[in-house]
DNA sequence: ACATACATGTAAATAGTTACATGATTTC
DNA sequence: GAAATCATGTAACTATTTACATGTATGT
């Protein structure tokens, strides 16, 4: 799903600004998708001039005005059809499992420090999850899901890591020993 | 993590085609990186002009000869030192997420079905990560963990959907006719 | 003094996908 | 007869990030 569908959306909870879009990417949004303020403002442009959003500016003091963007009755079609096409599909890009994948190329010492970053990001993206589920009343079901679907899988994560931790760094250094013999 | 790297980092398991490094990324790479042809081809062109691999022609009948490429010394220190220095940072999308957040605009029968489409696609990812862990014996220590790392992430979202399914599907339910009223 | 929040936007650079081009052989 | 496997490569296109430009107010 692109940046320009993904404010359609957003917009469907209700009028925003750009500015408010992007906090919604790095709040709710964070633990699945992604949007910087370089995609999220010229999106906004093309869709206002596509006119499938609206906007009235709000005048502020020692500030850009701010823009306040309302989805349009097109704007509205285009997304409900546009959730009614899409696939769901996922990807998931890992540099730590990159970094597992060639750990037999790695230091003992870098290995587990690695290990020990994935570890502490889980956690801390398990406790920003968390918080965000207890804190939020205002939350729909489908995105209290979408939060519990990021709690489940980080903490799976981070068990299977405890449990496999020592096994993994002693069958490494084994097949490093066993390399340079 | 880029494709030039990652291509270097696959010539350290021992040489291999640029049709042969795709393969490498349809198995056992899948589930955490993604590659085609258009980005794998002109990286290994990049890398031999940098020096970083060289290659030997295989003479092939009524085929393109076939590239067998190898990394140099070069390219072992160019990967070590990328190995050594990269964060291991995740990100994760995903549109199935996508979905759910704005569940309350679909209609009963397609949120069950993105649903349905959703466990299969996990139950499918799972049986693959399994065959190849089973088939797998060449597997290093790392790459054994990367899987089941895979199918651990994919088990515990497979379960929490099967829990969630019937309190998810009323929650929104209500929402939607609570929106009606 | 420095970072962060607020608020908009542009331009260059990056990185990648998709589709095309070529073509024999084997499997369904 | 169609699709998949083998085998290489290019070119156009897409989408996005990063860095820049501008500037105040507030908190640390």
């Amino acid at each position: 799903m692109d940046v320009n569908n993904l404010c359609l959306g957003v917009l469907c909870l209700g009028e925003a600004s750009g500015y408010e879009i992007k906090k919604m990417f790095e709040s709710a949004f964070s633990h699945f998708q992604a949007a910087s303020f370089g995609s999220i403002y010229p999106a906004l442009a093309k869709l206002t001039e596509a006119g499938l959003v609206s906007f009235r500016e709000e005048p502020q003091e020692k500030r850009p005005n701010k823009k306040v963007f309302q989805i349009t009755e097109p704007g509205r079609r285009q997304i409900m059809q546009k959730l009614a096409s899409t696939e769901p599909a996922d990807q998931y890009r890992s540099d730590f499992l990159v970094l597992m994948m060639f750990a037999h190329l790695l230091a003992p010492e870098r290995l587990a420090e690695v290990f020990a970053q994935q570890a502490e990001n889980l956690k801390t993206e398990i406790a920003t999850l968390e918080k965000i589920l207890q804190e939020g009343c205002h939350l729909t079901a489908g995105m209290r899901f979408t939060i519990e679907y990021g709690i489940a899988a980080n903490q799976a994560i981070y068990r299977l890591m405890q449990t496999r931790k020592q096994t993994l760094l002693s069958e490494i250094k084994q097949e490093q020993d066993h390399r340079e013999n």
